[in-house]
DNA sequence: GTCTATAAGCAGATAGAC
DNA sequence: GTCTATCTGCTTATAGAC
């Protein structure tokens, strides 16, 4: 694996475990074994450079893996269950925000750069793309569609930052039991 | 009004909007047009013990407000909307996370530090225990009343960092239609 | 492409006058 | 209780050798 690479990797982790300013530079690299100079090699204008350049990574991540996911269930319901079930697994064994969250940049960067809320933006927007794609197939309306795809992302984001506060996963299990009833009756 | 008074208030205001790390002491003591003595003879331990006294003192305007909301309102409903919307007004007017939400703080600091993980968790805390309260008087049981009041808090939260990037109040607007419906039929 | 050494600036925090 | 001046350490970023 090349180095480009390898620090986008260590540095998506960290910064969604604690957010953009709370990483140093030092702190990626000590991570990396790699040195100021490499990085700048590949980051010219620097860490917020990366910053942008680990959302646009995982936006091809998460995009692929939620689009297998919707593959391999049949029912919407289903495969919700599995997004959020694999978000409880990853919060369970790492103690921190990772996989298809990111409310820790969002939250700290979108009133502060704007070409890193842009990112943000492109990526929420896809994520709900998808939920809303196969919402239109089971029938519904574009219009309720959409409007459901967001509220599955907005509680999932909101139930994320109360499993970090609270330092457990009981909040994305309860509205794992609730979403569900939501898709039922519309 | 006191000086304490004042740097907690303009200081909550900035912490809500950029977060913990993005605003530096000198940004708020501009605000406040008070020097750094001034600001640590009242918080001797400096920027955290200030973020903690704003959270606290957030914890009583919001459970005020939000308890003033529900006695004004008959149905859980409308009080839910009535809150919905005041942070709408809020967010139109001023472009930032203002009010009920503090995601941009929790999000930044619940992985680094331990006391304001605590001051935001009971604050969620309270914030779910009226919403709770309200629905058990509606006739629900406990458990599912629990339950409902978290799908709130997470998907208010949530919405309102979908604001934030897309730099619009519509995801506000889209889940005060949505959440309504899940009231209904339980 | 990667390293070391260093710069320049700003953060939070302190000391002591008034 | 509030001010100014100062300190220390850490941050991002750069320069230049290899």
């Amino acid at each position: 694996m090349d180095t480009k690479s390898l620090i986008i990797e260590k540095a998506t982790i960290l910064f969604q475990q604690k957010g953009y300013k709370s990483v140093g530079l030092t702190e990626i690299l000590k991570a990396c074994n790699v040195t100021k100079g490499a990085l700048y090699h590949h980051f010219p204008n620097g860490k917020e450079q990366l910053l942008i350049a680990c959302l646009q990574v995982l936006n091809e991540v998460i995009m692929t893996d939620i689009e297998s996911i919707f593959r391999r269930h049949l029912s919407t319901k289903e495969a919700l269950l599995s997004i959020i079930d694999k978000l409880i697994r990853d919060l369970e064994t790492e103690g921190t925000i990772t996989g298809y969250t990111f409310s820790s940049i969002v939250s700290e960067m979108a009133t502060v750069s704007e070409p890193v809320r842009h990112a943000c933006s492109a990526l929420y927007e896809n994520i709900q793309q998808i939920y809303s794609a196969k919402l239109v197939t089971d029938g519904l309306s574009n219009e309720s569609a959409s409007a459901i795809a967001l509220l599955m992302t907005a509680s999932i984001e909101g139930a994320m930052m109360l499993c970090l506060t609270q330092q457990s996963s009981d909040p994305l299990k309860t509205i794992a039991k609730l979403l569900p009833k939501l898709l039922k009756d519309i």
